[in-house]
DNA sequence: CAGATTGTTAGGAG
DNA sequence: ACTCCTAACAATCT
């Protein structure tokens, strides 16, 4: 679940918990697999160390510490955290676990392993290697104009480029979308200076909005499309609430495969 | 139990 | 060399 709003919830939950603590020791719980160098070097790079602050661009979180090094997160499909201070506590799925010299830990929790831990010299530099773009919470319409340049794909998988906007994952493209009212495959080639405008206005608005719900779907406007997404009807069928229907329009929202994701659309307000 | 799943990336086609 | 698309990755949940 893990896109920029989880992320930036996760960054501030880390302000508040984890850094001027010194670190006491570190595990990793498949190293080959989750971390991008080798498990001694992380743990002598750290060890001793505290962090000292955090950075976020896209979905990739930095843990800034007091030596000349910086802990990259990334989040995956799955990847959350938690800070407690019993082992007991451990939750289940806990890959990586710092614990700090006052006994509190904290763990980068991941089920599917898809996350990734690393080190990196500075953000600037990890940015440029990955090649990521401007951060979607304050995309600008010349940002977004510029990253589409070129491109002649449908809208909806350039949104999903890193290197364009980090940050938008796949529930929030379609939100994105939805509330700018462009069709998913409009090619983006198509796509006027004021629709552009429309789309970066409709980003910063639905991160803005997630960030601010600290990424708790079930609080997001009414008017938004993610209450119409097939896992919300799970726990709203209980209540007997479905929202299957565009909540601006009523028409039965839409589900096909664009560029390999399922997508959500209403056929009725994003016109191709 | 079959089929779905959030993100990223390698590999292939063009 | 670049762009675009697909599939694979691991594990879990429904």
């Amino acid at each position: 679940m893990p896109e920029l709003p989880e992320v930036e919830t996760y960054r501030r939950f880390i302000n508040e918990t984890c850094l001027h603590q010194p670190i006491a020791e570190v595990t990793v719980q498949d190293p080959r697999r989750q971390l991008q160098l080798d498990l001694d070097e992380f743990r002598q790079a750290l060890i001793g160390s505290q962090f000292t602050g955090t950075e976020r661009l896209g979905k990739q979180l930095f843990l800034l510490t007091d030596r000349s090094t910086i802990v990259t997160l990334h989040f995956g499909m799955t990847g959350d955290v938690a800070y407690y201070r019993d082992e007991t506590d451990t939750p289940r799925f806990a890959r990586a676990v710092f614990r700090f010299q006052n006994s509190f830990h904290f763990a980068f929790v991941d089920s599917r392993k898809f996350g990734r831990l690393g080190l990196t010299e500075s953000v600037a530099e990890f940015k440029q290697r990955k090649k990521l773009g401007p951060d979607a919470l304050t995309l600008t319409t010349e940002e977004l104009t510029q990253g589409l340049a070129k491109k002649k794909s449908a809208i909806k998988p350039l949104l999903l480029d890193q290197r364009i906007a980090p940050g938008i994952g796949n529930w929030i493209a379609d939100e994105v979308l939805f509330q700018a009212r462009l069709h998913p495959e409009r090619p983006a080639p198509t796509l006027t200076p004021a629709e552009v405008e429309r789309l970066a206005a409709a980003t910063r608005q639905v991160l803005e909005t997630a960030v601010r719900a600290e990424a708790i779907y079930r609080d997001f406007p009414a008017h938004y499309l993610i209450h119409a997404r097939e896992w919300d009807t799970a726990p709203a069928s209980e209540t007997g609430q479905t929202h299957l229907n565009c909540p601006c329009c009523q028409t039965l929202i839409q589900k096909k495969y664009v560029g390999g994701r399922a997508t959500y659309y209403c056929p009725n307000c994003q016109v191709v």
